[in-house]
DNA sequence: ACTTTCCAGTACTAAACAGTAGCGTAGTGT
DNA sequence: ACACTACGCTACTGTTTAGTACTGGAAAGT
């Protein structure tokens, strides 16, 4: 289910070798890093499992990789740039889609496994930090865009905090979530933000308290 | 800083050793472990080293706990039972209190290393899911406690919904702390708890949405 | 055709790891 | 004083691990 081939971008020098023997097996050795990730965790998995797994030699995995680290690292990306999905409908409809896509997506497989396990792997090493932090900016970037041009188009009152907004939609669905493992329904989702909206419309929820 | 000692309910049967010497072993062991858990990460601690920090022999160790696992599970334990801050004030001072004590709880060592890992850890195993779930629960309680008091109280509309009243509060801070990795600092605790006494004021926060 | 690049496989090193066995000793409760 | 219990120590087994050296062969580009 993830992405045949990274892109680009990696901390590896990744001159892009066309030769599609390379190709085939960075495709096969990072999927099964991410499918042993999600099955065993990320601190488990091995590079003699990753072999094993992919059928590739283990020579050729310190071919493309120099170390088992940059190889989670290189399979971490293959997850991260995701749909980014831009709804449409009224701000509320858009609102309550993207705060679903955010439940859905850290409540359900392979993220519901693996984001834990990154948050940890992020509390001491910089690098995992670095995109841990960008994975999640990268969610949170088109809800705040959609209660920004809310505000832009006098949907919201000007006076309006973009931020604190995201962060009581957001912040719940991620604490029911992951902190007290409750399942998310779209009801809660929509009740959520509809209190939020409704808290906002009244100019409650504004950038400075008094 | 930990017990000095577990009390007792561990998984391991527990017949409380009066030996002074048991005592000892046990919680030098118990120290280092935790030491360890939050230096290297739950995952990467060794016995060997527990060993060598605790000045505990191997065998001592296996003599008080079967496996590493269960060792560490009795670490664990150690740090679960924490103060439980029964605050003073205005329902919105009680609450402050709690939300800032929750911030800084999470938000600072040993926890925020340690939490992490817990969550990582419970997303595959049953009995570290057991234990996360009681941390979780019991720094709930008493914000919950707080905003129903206050209903009866009068001070809130009686369809206030209590448990949405503490995802409004918690969520938020545990979003910016363990997700975004931001400070959570007093002033934006404290707005947040305004705005969402504000808005249950003003019976925006209510158990069912029609 | 020919050269180059990549690959699989085997075999290896060296380290870290969980957990155990047996021994002599020293502290403990009575 | 006594029996007992827990201890430290050394040494060990067996497993798993990251990472490397080398060889012969196959597939790619030209």
């Amino acid at each position: 289910m993830p992405a045949a081939l990274a892109p680009e971008s990696t901390a590896t020098e990744q001159i892009l070798s066309r030769d599609p023997r390379t190709v085939r097996s960075r495709a096969a050795i990072l999927q099964a890093t991410v499918e042993l990730m999600v099955e065993r965790g990320v601190h488990t998995v091995s590079v003699d499992a990753i072999v094993e797994r992919s059928g590739v030699a283990k020579t050729t995995v310190y071919r493309h990789w120099p170390t088992r680290e940059a190889l989670v690292m290189a399979a971490w990306q293959t997850l991260v740039p995701t749909d980014d999905v831009d709804p449409s409908g009224t701000m509320r409809e858009q609102l309550r889609t993207l705060a679903l896509a955010f439940a859905t997506r850290i409540g359900t497989p392979p993220m519901s496994l693996l984001l834990p396990d990154l948050m940890a792997a992020s509390a001491r090493d910089p690098k995992m930090r670095a995109m841990y932090d960008e994975v999640v900016r990268s969610r949170r970037r088109p809800l705040m865009e959609t209660v920004q041009r809310g505000i832009t188009a006098g949907l919201l009152p000007p006076s309006t905090d973009a931020e604190l907004v995201s962060q009581l939609i957001l912040g719940p669905i991620a604490y029911e979530q992951l902190l007290r493992h409750a399942d998310v329904d779209p009801a809660f989702v929509d009740h959520l933000v509809s209190v939020v909206l409704e808290a906002t419309h009244h100019n409650m929820v504004r950038a400075t308290c008094d």
